[in-house]
DNA sequence: TTCTACATAGGATATATTCTTATCTAATAA
DNA sequence: TTATTAGATAAGAATATATCCTATGTAGAA
């Protein structure tokens, strides 16, 4: 099912490849929805009942670090909010967090992708463009 | 600057206009880049230095209930991984929080909207298509 | 004014995540 | 093979964000 042997993976990265990472790795792989922490901790404790939550966030941030994995929404830190109930989208800067909101008519104006029914309906279509800020860029170049 | 008379908003959806929540909504109208709940404690506490992190809390899901603002990622309550590390977007249930991953080429191909180089160098353009899955749906019917 | 429903402050609690430390294990060197 | 050592884990403490509980306060209606 998985289509590299999750061992190789781990030797790529220079990591060890420890019973419970491959097992978590394992998981992420074949769980179906993007699982949280807690799911992948419920699961992995079937095959390890004394593994701590801690080695399950330790490692998913060792995944994420080597690039992989990534957080679906990672931008997402703590919660903000928007008084701007018009139909939007967000540029965010993925270094200081800023949201700017913009309208784009021409990505409003493309057709549903095919066979969306077969998941649901959509009521909201929502873009991020995801970058680095002016002010940002300013910062970095700076050094 | 404010578009309408904030107390007038608050008539009009029929909630007490308090002092608190004129300087919480005012906060929000004016601050840029969307505020989250710290910084409008932080602002608010300069006008109302008692004022407690709970009815920042409460006054912004009061808000919220009644449409007056709106979460910038509501769908992300707690972190969920993806392994999918090709350029891909998602469906994401508001009911459920499944997750689906989808490409789309189509809206992939729109060029960047007017003046996005005003803010800043976009790195990843992310689709969210937000609606009611298939299964909640079902379940919604049943009633 | 008095009553009552709604609102607030403050502290307790819940939940998600990260940190600290002692212990353990695997890879390497001897 | 054994000793050494860097890396990994478990367990619980600590932190951050968000929500709940309760006593008190206040605005608007009667």
């Amino acid at each position: 099912m998985l289509e590299e042997n999750s061992i190789d993976i781990f030797k790529k990265i220079g990591l060890r490849a420890t019973p419970q990472r491959l097992e978590i790795y394992n998981i992420l792989k074949l769980k179906e929805g993007h699982p949280a922490a807690e799911d992948i901790y419920e699961q992995v404790r079937q095959h390890f009942p004394s593994i701590s939550l801690d080695t399950i966030y330790r490692t998913l941030s060792l995944f994420e670090r080597h690039g992989v994995i990534k957080k679906v929404h990672y931008l997402a830190d703590k919660t903000r909010y928007d008084t701007n109930l018009k139909h939007h989208h967000h540029f965010v800067c993925i270094r200081c967090r800023k949201i700017v909101d913009l309208t784009w008519e021409a990505v409003d104006a493309v057709p549903m992708p095919e066979g969306i029914r077969k998941w649901g309906t959509v009521e909201e279509r929502y873009v991020e463009l995801r970058g680095i800020c002016n002010d940002c860029l300013k910062k970095e170049t700076r050094r």
